[in-house]
DNA sequence: GCCGTTTTCGGCCCGACTGTTTTCAGTCG
């Protein structure tokens, strides 16, 4: 039982009692629990062990003492006893948009509705509109709620709303009213998928705005419009909130639906007992004043914290961080001087060598690793020690034409099923970088599967771990993986740790990334990319290791290429 | 249910929008 599992109990717990009508605080007290567990750097079974489970930050007896239930006796009394009285349905039936736990609990409690069918055939039926609260609209936003997680399924993208966003945002400018027209939220925050787009502006007249957004050529659908907010659906799905506010609460404003919503509530808390109220329009003092923040600074300087930047914004210690002054100083794209995975024609890239270095040169980069894929992955048409051979010809050839850039011989090395390497360690040694990685055998147990990682670190040619969880977002989760054994065995050899740049990996993720930094493991930023244009996807590289709280003498990229391959001749460990 | 640089009890995060209301509850971000 993992951390996750065990969190999930809590969750469900908190659900369950809210359905119930339970203390809201209480509920609340469940979920904070849960997520404190949820992203708890150690084990929570090592921690029940040593007795110190109320170390995690919103435990206490109570919660400790249901966690040891679970770990002794696999079950949990309390809990098998709210799920008797509330079955699954009926907590997926909150996974409705416009349907909260009021709602659901009269659904149940009053029509036995268990399901998300069930409440649609009764919509269908109008046999919502006859509860107490509920009428004919209502009714009708649920069935349209209903259809609405039909049709979206989920989360975007970063890639994919980021260019949906700045189309809105262009489109907002050309209003004459509207200043600071900036894109908020989990956007701005760099989380890998987005939910929705949040989008701020400032403006003398907000009402003009929103008029202008709610009739953009895009919207599909009005969900709601106010006097300084509106929701939309656009043709293509997504939905864009904008919200507008004078331009002297900009500071507030963007702070606010800059979120996330835990590191706000976080931020309010600690309003709070400074004796202060913070919404989005300021801070409101006991004698009812209320002081607007033109910039962010102001809100955080209020508080006594240093700004922190929105990617750290997770309620994950950045407050105590930025009150202690120990913010990390973050990488960004100008420190990143060369790609460290990269294809060509030689496997399954489009464009030639020469092509890719001319795009990394573009980018400013001083170097980039062509890093085909070796022979045993056949599907992506990988190279036989020969070819490798050839390859490094065209490589030194394009060397001469490029210099001062450099163009390194490296490998996508295939760690086999069995755990061995795909190339033997003289092909190997010729080379400049070795990057490997697991394609093959995802479905393997937890043990055979980090067994193959470390044993492949072992091997003292093998440089980095490509995409070491193997996630695909909104597709796969990671493979089985004891991920301490990971990052151990990679500090203990001197191995470095991928952050592959694709927006369907960001793989390692911020959080695991953190997790390596810590233990003192190198990160290496690699765009994968298939092809010259590909390159760009190193931008969501480096977010992703902002997020893990990096700053450049972390991550190997930011070496000049004589740096980098001293490190790397200097060999590991 | 948790927690303490005012507290071991009494607090605990804030406001807009909508619908069904005659003054507010529910949901969302």
């Amino acid at each position: 039982m993992d951390n996750g599992d065990i969190a999930q109990v809590f969750f469900d717990i908190a659900d369950m009692l809210e359905i119930k009508g339970d203390d809201w605080y209480r509920v609340r007290a469940y979920r904070r629990a849960a997520d404190a567990m949820a992203h708890y750097p150690e084990e929570l079974t090592t921690l029940w062990e040593e007795d110190r489970l109320e170390e995690i930050p919103g435990v206490g007896k109570a919660i400790a003492g249901k966690v040891d239930e679970i770990l002794h006796t696999g079950r949990l009394e309390f809990y098998e006893r709210l799920k008797s009285e509330i079955p699954d349905g009926v907590v997926s039936l909150l996974g409705i948009p416009g349907v909260g736990p009021k709602t659901v609990h009269r659904l149940y409690m009053e029509l036995g509705l268990v399901s998300i069918p069930d409440v649609e055939a009764a919509a269908r039926q109008h046999k919502l509109r006859h509860l107490k609260g509920l009428g004919p609209k209502s009714e009708q936003r649920i069935l349209q709620g209903i259809e609405m997680l039909h049709r979206i399924s989920g989360r975007h993208l970063l890639a994919t709303a980021l260019p949906v966003a700045e189309e809105i945002v262009e489109a907002l400018r050309e209003c004459p009213a509207a200043k600071g027209v900036t894109p908020a939220g989990s956007l701005r925050r760099c989380a890998p998928t987005v939910g929705d787009i949040d989008i701020l502006a400032a403006s003398a007249s907000p009402q003009e705005v929103i008029d202008h957004f709610v009739s953009l050529a895009q919207v599909y659908e009005v969900r709601s419009q106010g006097d300084t907010k509106a929701t939309v659906i656009l043709d293509r799905g997504l939905q864009v909130d904008l919200m507008v506010l004078e331009e002297g609460h900009y500071g507030s404003l963007l702070q606010h639906f800059t979120g996330s919503k835990d590191h706000n509530a976080a931020l309010r808390g600690l309003a709070r007992r400074q004796g202060l109220s913070l919404s989005e329009y300021g801070f409101q003092h006991e004698d009812g004043s209320v002081t607007p923040c033109a910039t962010e600074e102001e809100v955080y300087s209020t508080l006594g914290l240093d700004w922190i930047p929105p990617e750290l914004r997770e309620a994950r210690g950045e407050l105590e961080a930025a009150r202690e002054g120990r913010l990390p100083s973050l990488i960004t794209e100008r420190d990143i001087r060369g790609d460290l995975h990269a294809h060509s024609i030689y496997s399954d890239g489009a464009d030639t060598i020469e092509e890719m270095a001319r795009a990394a040169m573009a980018h400013g980069y001083e170097y980039i690793v062509i890093t085909d894929h070796s022979q045993g992955l056949g599907v992506a048409g990988g190279l036989a020690p020969e070819e490798l051979a050839r390859q490094r010809q065209e490589i030194s050839a394009a060397n001469e034409k490029l210099a001062p850039f450099r163009v390194l011989a490296g490998t996508e090395l295939e760690i086999r099923t069995d755990g061995a390497l795909d190339y033997p360690d003289e092909v190997l040694a010729a080379l400049d970088v070795v990057v490997a990685a697991v394609h093959l055998g995802l479905h393997q147990d937890e043990e055979k599967m980090t067994g193959r990682i470390v044993a492949a670190m072992r091997n003292p040619h093998v440089d980095i771990i490509a995409h070491p969880t193997g996630r695909l977002l909104g597709q796969r989760e990671g493979v089985a993986l004891d991920f301490e054994a990971v990052v151990s065995e990679a500090a203990r050899t001197g191995t470095m740790l991928e952050i592959n740049a694709q927006p369907s990996r960001l793989d390692l993720g911020g959080e695991l990334a953190r997790r390596a930094i810590e233990q003192g493991v190198m990160l290496a930023l690699g765009s994968d990319a298939h092809h010259a244009e590909g390159l760009g996807v190193m931008r969501f590289g480096v977010v992703t290791a902002r997020r893990g709280w990096a700053e450049p003498a972390n991550v190997v990229n930011t070496l000049s290429c004589e740096e980098l391959l001293a490190k790397l001749k200097g060999g590991k460990g």
